[in-house]
DNA sequence: CGCGTTTGACCCGCGC
DNA sequence: GCGCGGGTCAAACGCG
């Protein structure tokens, strides 16, 4: 854990936090995709995103299912590192199919504040990959969104966030 | 004192 | 039936 990191992320967090308003939860139950594997990757090159766009981005256009703009360095198969089993499988109706939205951002911070509160409850190493990944979940009571972030193996400086579910509550309230 | 973080163990599903 | 991979829980600790 680097103090760097922790301060930078706090900072980050604090200023996001400020005046920050999520937009209504238009989630629905129904995913579109199964394996459905969105991607932001808009501040590859600007880096000068703001936390609250990928909140937003996330709440509000999670229907809409972002396009790689191009893949330079790896093809971010997150779906895939999941399970082989899950790769056989290939579900193909949207039943109790969780909503599932990878996005990989350039970040030196591996928990960026969307608005929510997350808490670490694990921590597991990726054979395909020397980084760990870490397991968030929601702290506020009934809200069974997970958070799972783990770094690009082909670029450390790159984080992928991968949210599971909708949150109950509008905000942190 | 409350809570978020940490780390190892345990559990589940599936592949062999 | 056992092993592997991935995911989750839980007790302890440290910090605010």
């Amino acid at each position: 854990m680097n103090d760097a990191e922790a301060n930078m992320a706090r900072s980050l967090s604090d200023d996001t936090h400020s005046g920050f308003e999520l937009p209504e939860l238009d989630l629905s139950d129904e995913w579109m995709d199964d394996d459905l594997m969105s991607a932001v990757s808009g501040m590859n090159q600007s880096y000068g995103y703001q936390t609250s766009d990928i909140a937003a981005a996330l709440f509000s256009g999670s229907s809409s299912s972002f396009s790689y703009p191009e893949s330079p360095s790896t093809n971010t198969s997150v779906a895939a590192t999941a399970t082989a089993s899950a790769e056989n499988q290939i579900k193909k109706e949207k039943k109790k199919v969780k909503e599932r939205v990878a996005f990989k951002t350039r970040s030196e911070v591996e928990v960026l504040d969307d608005g929510f509160k997350w808490r670490k409850y694990g921590k597991k190493m990726v054979k395909n990959s020397p980084n760990p990944r870490n397991y968030y979940k929601c702290s506020v009571d009934g809200c069974p969104v997970k958070k799972r972030v783990e770094r690009d193996r082909d670029d450390p400086s790159f984080v992928i966030t991968t949210y599971e579910g909708s949150h109950n509550h509008s905000s942190m309230n």
